[in-house]
DNA sequence: GCAAGATATGTCATATTTGACATAACGGCG
DNA sequence: CGCCGTTATGTCAAATATGACATATCTTGC
C-alpha cells in the first residue's frame, strides 16, 4: 500500500495493516499469520492471568524461559504446535481458543 | 478403562475411546490429539469436495502427495502448522475450522 | 539509584518436520 | 484380466523448530 493512501485511511480513522504487513501474502497467508499472533496473544493474557511467569510455564512444557518469550513475542521461529500446546497446558478450552480464531479472523488486513 | 465397561457402554449404544485410546495421556494431550485428528479430517473432506487430488493439494502447497496422505492419515509426522496451512490453502475460513476444534472437543475422551 | 525478579534477545547443537523419491496397494473401467 | 489415476507407506537428506544457555533489558519496590 501507498504511503498516502494509507495516511487518508488513518487519518479517515481506518486501522491500516494490521500486523501483517502485507507484503505480498496472500490472504490465506495473512489469516495464517493473524492466527498465530492471535494465538501468541492468548498464551500471553492467559499465563498471566493465571499469575504464571514464562519461567512456570517453561516448566510446564518442558521447554524454557526464552522459547515461550519469543512465542508470546511471535517470533518466527515458533511453531503453532507448540503455541496451541501451550494454550492447552495453560487451561484454555476450545471455547477460548475459538475466541482466538475469531479475532484472528477479525484482524486479517482488510 | 477396563474391557467390562467398555463392552457394557459400547452394547449401549456408546462410542468409546473414540481414537485417542488414552494411554496416560491428560486431558489438554488428548485434546491436542483430537485436534490433531479433526483438522486432518477437515483437509480430507474440504479436498475431496473441491475435486482435488493429494497431488493438486501437493502443488497448491509446495509440497509432495505422500505428505498429503500422511497429513490426512494424521501421521504422527504432520504438524500443526501443515495441517493449517493446508486447510488455508484449500479455501477453509475461519468458520470452517471453529467447526472443526469444536468437533475435537466434542471427540476427545470421556 | 539499586537490587531482584521477570522478560527479551542472541546463539547453538540437537531434535523434529519437511519435500522428494520409490514403490506398493487400491479402485474403477475397458 | 491389465491399465491408469489415485492414495498409502517407507526412507532419507535437507530444512526448520527446539531447549539450553548466556546475557541484556525491562519493572517494581525500597
Amino acid at each position: 500500500m501507498k504511503t498516502t493512501k494509507r495516511t487518508r485511511l488513518e487519518r479517515a480513522g481506518w486501522q491500516v495493516g494490521t500486523a501483517a504487513e502485507f507484503l505480498g501474502l496472500t490472504p490465506e497467508e495473512q489469516l495464517f499469520v493473524e492466527l498465530k499472533l492471535a494465538l501468541a496473544g492468548g498464551v500471553r493474557q492467559l499465563r498471566e492471568r493465571r499469575g504464571l511467569t514464562q519461567g512456570d510455564l517453561a516448566k510446564r512444557l518442558g521447554s524454557s524461559q526464552s522459547r515461550i518469550a519469543k512465542m508470546e513475542a511471535a517470533d518466527a521461529s515458533v511453531s503453532l504446535d507448540l503455541l496451541m500446546r501451550s494454550l492447552l497446558s495453560i487451561g484454555a478450552t476450545a471455547n477460548d481458543i475459538v475466541k482466538l480464531i475469531k479475532k484472528a479472523e477479525a484482524g486479517r488486513a482488510a
